[in-house]
DNA sequence: TTCTTATATCGTAATATTGCAATGTAGCAA
DNA sequence: TTGCTACATTGCAATATTACGATATAAGAA
């Protein structure tokens, strides 16, 4: 055990999981912020912007890029990320699908 | 090690990141879904609908109810969760102002 | 009281995540 | 070439998560 059972799961679900996994770790939620302040794409600003080591950072970011929330372009001897709105508007479209117009009645 | 750093991000931050965190398993989601579903509250049901043993489910819906994004109410022999929107809303209104109007100029 | 039903909790094994020092690599400047 | 800058990768220790069997607990039925 130890290992999540994605297999019994459909693959939306799995996908959605992922997506917020992602961005279940306060350093990737101040990274997603810090790109958003930037409106621009930014490098790693990030090592001097947060109280992290490089390598940890670097760790952070390949997560937010393998879950397709940061997309990333070479240029030069830096990197450029940036947020992928798209997959921003998957998360959006979930959580408003779980609005009610009325409070249920138990609690 | 193995600890996330909590303690140098700010509270909104790490609020953010723990609700994050709490959708971020396919069983979650699931659950989540089902409440939706519903419409108006359920107990175990889940422990039909979802092929994970009871156990699992109870350290599951435990771990929404932390976060705060469920509520449950004992009626009786059995338990009676739903989904607590203004935690939704949170969430919503975060990913909100990640939006930008025009895309950036280097992805 | 005893049984059942619905749930929570404990304990534990398997695995995943986090953080970082050390090290690698690739581009550019001198 | 050497050296620097901006990363990525490796390896590892500490800790967290996941899943579940076994075992509680509490309410209601019989």
């Amino acid at each position: 055990m130890g290992t999540t059972k994605s297999a019994v799961f459909s693959e939306e679900i799995n996908d959605l999981a992922l997506l917020f996994k992602a961005l279940g770790h306060p350093a990737r939620i101040a990274i997603i912020q810090f790109l958003r302040a930037q409106e621009t794409c930014i490098c790693n600003d990030l090592v001097n912007e947060l109280p992290l080591a490089q390598p940890t950072i670097s760790q952070h970011l390949k997560e937010l890029k393998n879950a397709g929330i940061i997309q990333g372009n070479v240029s030069g001897t830096s990197l450029c990320y940036c947020l992928n709105q798209d997959k921003i508007k998957e998360l959006d479209a979930f959580l408003a699908s779980l609005k009610y117009d009325q409070s249920p009645t138990c609690c």
